[in-house]
DNA sequence: AACCGCCATGTAAAGGATTACATCACCCGC
DNA sequence: GCGGGTGATGTAATCCTTTACATGGCGGTT
């Protein structure tokens, strides 16, 4: 490993020197300048962040945990992340929780052992281990959680208005002519769910539907959804709104091995607009959220907290759309 | 932050003692130990990662690069690397290069920086930048290759027999009776699909088919099968092998669109076995790859060339299966 | 009684970069 | 010609931990 001191020495300069060609190029004189960087080419020196980041107290890192990888959703999360945290100079590391909590926690000392500088989680649940770090720093702690909003948890967020979505989507079938519509949820826990729970009874309401709704709590997951569909279908519904683009392919799973055909007898609404989502087959009508801007936002927002800055607003609420494809049709049975 | 210094002060010992405490508990007297342990507790000490690595020359991190993190057939390999990490000791740290050479060289850096410790890459591309140091240090690399396998690259890989594998798909349709088969493959830089594509064609030489085959070049992406697949249809193909589960899913798609019906008149296999695969409609036949024992085989070895012992193989064959769900039947038209 | 060896612990030197402060040369204006 | 300002560079302290080596005490051996 070749380090500053190396450098300096071939370049004829001090290390002092070297460092500052490295960080602010202005300040060093542009003959100086060009004989460090030839210096630096000629013995491919890379600066030890290890040393670097026990200086500054900063790790240029910045962690963002998702529940689960697996699901698609988050990688287009994640890319919008990286795009925004290069634009500021940091480097993003992605993990994954699995939705366990002790991981969630492996992964939040990470923070707490300053080897990253800020913290973005997707889900709903906080890490346990950082309660401290937040009492202690309030507003100015480095910990911004996207997707999901809970108002006691007192971190700032970015994500859709998740009942406003979700009544549109059950308004949707609702001007289809359905009535018998099943809802497949996330887990009682899950706030988003809640939320979106909240908006399609609000919009079953409106039109009287409120006491028909047939609700299932699923897990996101296709295979939780597979089950729940084969209920809902035995309980006679001609349409069923799922809470996740992957519960819809588990639902739409069931509706073709129970022989029903979708949209035909059987119509399906997924949530989230998976790039995969337009080659289900049929096409999924669904809930778009703008999955890149999220992360980008929430990184963002991030940013601003670490460089002191009190963020305008802490709560972003973005906006989500209607992508009506093939999966929806005109209710008949 | 609370030091090292300050938890000795506590404690009333040196730092030394503190420092093997946390590092080899077994050199300090019970009643020390036990001293050192409460004072931490008190004090919620946390080592200082920088300066820990900065002394080691350790970061105690592997970096695992994916081509495309929005590829769930990642997700598994991702899981199983980080599974077999922990055990060693190890902590995961995923990049997404986005096909991108720019950014595996970036993330490659981190190598050279000494950020990480190793690396495994899953995709066909050594990072460039990595050429002087794995010819420096040869064997004793720290870098290995997951899913893919050049054998002109030099590096230490962990992957299936994709000829084999790919020869076992098209015996299969073969078997069902179909003889206008249609292959959408990988790019033709991919050695992966340079593999399927001479197993393909050599078991459809055995059956005298190795001139009828129909290949149409896809990039893993639902989009370009979708596209590659109306226009096999148009060829008058029977059944459509596809490279990737997520191509799988836009013939499949194609083949609804253009009026056909699956299995019915055009059967569909794939590649991958992703979890979602039996969610597709109708499932998918598929070649099951062990995703998760690829990534935590490769972290094995990656390990073992971590501890300076030379692994006694350096490329490693993980068995595939053949998984015969709905969407091969036997050929009719 | 002198000595040896061992165990538990302490002392202090790295490890590599950043940066506050010091220094020096030079120029400007009076 | 001198004081003061400016810009470029150097000196050295600092970040926190790990660990080689030193120390000191104690029990056992001869």
């Amino acid at each position: 490993m070749t380090t500053i001191i190396q450098v300096a020495a071939v370049a004829g300069v001090s290390t002092a020197t070297v460092s500052r060609v490295l960080s602010q190029p202005a300040r060093v004189a542009e003959q100086t300048r060009r004989r460090v960087l030839d210096a630096v080419d000629a013995l491919g020196y890379q600066p030890n962040v290890a040393a670097r980041s026990l200086r500054t107290l900063r790790a240029a890192k910045i962690l963002l945990t998702v529940p689960d990888i697996s699901n698609p959703f988050f990688a287009s999360v994640i890319r919008g992340a990286e795009e925004a945290a290069r634009d500021a100079g940091y480097s993003v590391v992605v993990g994954d929780t699995r939705h366990d909590p002790e991981v969630e926690d492996q992964y939040a000392d990470m923070l707490s052992r300053r080897e990253v500088d800020g913290l973005v989680f997707l889900g709903h649940r906080l890490p346990a281990s950082l309660a401290p770090l937040l009492a202690d720093q309030g507003p100015a702690a480095p910990i911004v959680n996207g997707c999901e909003y809970s108002p006691d948890i007192g971190v700032p967020s970015v994500h859709i208005d998740n009942a406003a979505a979700s009544s549109d989507a059950m308004e949707h079938l609702i001007a289809l002519g359905h009535r018998d519509i099943g809802v497949i949820t996330g887990p009682a826990i899950s706030p988003i769910s809640r939320d979106r729970l909240t908006g399609a009874l609000r919009a079953a309401d409106r039109h009287g539907l409120g006491d028909q709704l047939q609700l299932r709590a699923g897990d996101y997951s296709a295979a939780s959804a597979f089950q729940r569909a084969g209920e809902l279908l035995a309980g006679g519904v001609t349409a069923i709104f799922c809470f996740s683009d992957e519960m819809a392919m588990g639902a739409m799973s069931a509706i073709a091995q129970a022989g029903f055909s979708c949209p035909g007898q059987v119509s399906v609404i997924g949530f989230d607009d998976l790039p995969l989502a337009r080659f289900f087959s049929p096409p999924l009508t669904t809930i778009a959220q703008p999955k890149g801007l999220i992360g980008q936002r929430a990184v963002e927002l991030l940013v601003d907290i670490l460089r002191g800055s009190t963020p305008a607003r802490r709560q972003l609420t973005l906006t989500h759309d209607l992508v009506i494809r093939n999966s929806t049709a005109p209710a008949r049975r």
